[in-house]
DNA sequence: CACGAAACTAAACACTGTTCAATTAAAAAA
DNA sequence: TTTTTTAATTGAACAGTGTTTAGTTTCGTG
């Protein structure tokens, strides 16, 4: 029994994908395999072997392979912003109904989707190395969201000091999440980092009415 | 022009180091390299190689690569809880003088050992493989400063709602400063991260009154 | 002094990422 | 249509990994 799917092929051009199916295949593929390994086992020989092409394609498509997973986790970026929008659709405005809803969502995704969540602060690059802006605009959506329900709650536009306490208000969940995922030492006994997450932001939301 | 402190020896058995000496000599050159390379290049080998050994005696000492990385890391919580106390040292108490101390020296610490404070989260390892207790006393070392510090500030001994506060606030902290050193999207534009840690830190303690 | 156990190494294995010449097919030109 | 050029794709090579194991040396012990 053998895979029909990865049937061995020649070299030399093909034509069995348009270039955009081409790249759409290559980051399915190594997402579904990040998913599935964890950055640390995570090989871009392999990806392209289960997409039925070779690694030099990927050098090909992406240019390197920093590229190359950076797209990847744009993928879960974008998987990402779209569980938020749908977890938030339909809690009505008023209170913090709708702050609750996306702390809780962030989580939700995180735990769901570990390896892939992990996966986006395990690849570091230099800061010099350009970031397309495909890539750049994956990540900004996902701020932009809570940049929209902050300011929604807060019931004023977002100025640039609220901007800042977004972020600052992103990275105290993100330290709650990677802390519990990472299965790091701090969080190793706690059994619902998400809603001491919540009570944190609430608190320092309540904070800024003074 | 050749490397003289590593001379290429015969096989067999050596006796130029006890077996407490090569522990500490590999785990002071694995943090080095660390230190160097960061997390993603590290390389046990070429650490073993730099000690004078071969990768083999790796494997001897600690029994496994998991095992080796857990306590290069320790060495790295050792002299993270060092530096902790030794910007304590002298803050007297009263006000907030001392947790803003502590946040400060948290996050400078991690910025000028960056490499070695990502690699704590970097490596990840099964839940269920087992951790010496060694190296759990080097992660306990550190909660138990902020345990100490917190409990100090609120005036009474800490009980397990105020252990559990702590393991939030360090969350907290945490997730700024990994925004920061990871470079990820959240925090590429703030200047000053340490600061916006530290006014949530204190918004959520005020909030604790209540 | 002999001998068993412990420490250490070299080598093999199966993988990586990265580069590049060779090959094939598509697209463009004649 | 035929030829030529250009683009896509691969296999193979290279220099590294981590991990295991057989073999070599030396230390302690009887």
């Amino acid at each position: 029994m053998f895979n029909l799917s990865v049937i061995p092929r020649h070299m030399g051009r093909r034509s069995d994908h348009t270039p955009q199916e081409l790249r759409q295949l290559l980051v399915r593929e190594g997402h579904a395999l990040m998913a599935e390994r964890g950055f640390a086992r995570f090989s871009a020989r392999e990806a392209a072997r289960r997409a039925g092409y070779s690694v030099g394609t990927i050098y090909n498509v992406f240019g390197s392979l920093d590229a190359y997973l950076l797209a990847v986790n744009s993928r879960t970026f974008r998987l990402w912003s779209a569980w938020l929008e749908a977890a938030l659709d339909g809690v009505p405005p008023g209170g913090t109904a709708r702050l609750e809803a996306l702390v809780r969502a962030y989580f939700s995704f995180a735990a769901e989707n570990a390896n892939c969540w992990l996966a986006i602060y395990d690849h570091r690059i230099d800061r010099e190395t350009p970031i397309a802006k495909e890539d750049v605009a994956a990540r900004e959506a996902l701020t932009a969201i809570v940049d929209r329900e902050v300011s929604a709650w807060m019931g004023k536009p977002a100025d640039a000091e609220t901007r800042r306490l977004v972020r600052s208000l992103i990275s105290m969940v993100h330290g709650h999440c990677a802390m519990w995922l990472s299965g790091s030492f701090a969080l190793l006994q706690e059994s619902d980092p998400a809603s001491q997450a919540l009570a944190r932001v609430l608190e320092v939301l309540a904070a800024q009415s003074d």
